[in-house]
DNA sequence: TCGCTAGTACGACGAGCATCGTACCATATT
DNA sequence: AATATGGTACGATGCTCGTCGTACTAGCGA
């Protein structure tokens, strides 16, 4: 199966804003931006299920917000961030400067 | 009736993205963004119904995005700038950076 | 008072979304 | 070969959203 991600050019700001608006995309986002490393979809501390998570993943690739590629079994992910700078410049840190320090660890 | 507004520590990051993810909003709050004055809800271009767009403005009202006050028959829309900027600095900016600026008139 | 203007309220409808469970497919590891 | 691991695919469900039309209210001007 191959991955679709949309290129640069093809970022728009409301498809961007609406993969941000959830709160499980935001705490994936925010996870991504602390870790130095890609990291595989099920290292991250949400309380829903793989499904549910699988499409999360989906919803913020489509938009342009996180890059995956495959790895043997695994799915790597990493934000976008120097496309997202490009194309919306200080957007990303000023969502992440908004979003809650502690978030609830929702599990 | 009593417009309800959050107050400036009850705006939510996840609130406010999602108020700007619809172009129609977006469109809105750049409309309002390049006004020097306070407009009336009818002054926006936008191709929806009065009470579609009724329905926008109340959705941008209660993620805190803008203020409504009543003048006479009237209801006079601002941006909420100063809350913004200081709960989300730099947010409002990226965003309308990032609209296309020469927005097609959905009418 | 009689409209006209500006906007709300309410109900409806179709589409999309977040979530889940079950079934499935790779790739490693034993 | 058998099993475990990491993840997708698909269908279902219930909720929310964007949109509309119709009916309504409040203020303004003739």
């Amino acid at each position: 199966m191959t991955l679709l991600h949309p290129t640069r050019d093809e970022l728009q700001i409301a498809n961007v804003l609406h993969a941000l608006s959830d709160p499980q995309r935001l705490r994936i986002v925010q996870t991504l931006a602390e870790s130095p490393a890609p990291r595989r979809c099920g290292s991250f501390d949400l309380c829903v299920t793989k499904s549910t998570l699988t499409h999360h993943f989906r919803v913020l690739r489509e938009a342009g917000v996180i890059d995956q590629r495959e790895e043997g079994t695994a799915r790597l992910n990493c934000l976008r961030r120097a496309d997202l700078d490009e194309r919306f410049p200080g957007l990303l840190d000023a969502v992440l400067a908004g979003v809650p320090a502690g978030a609830p660890a929702l599990r």
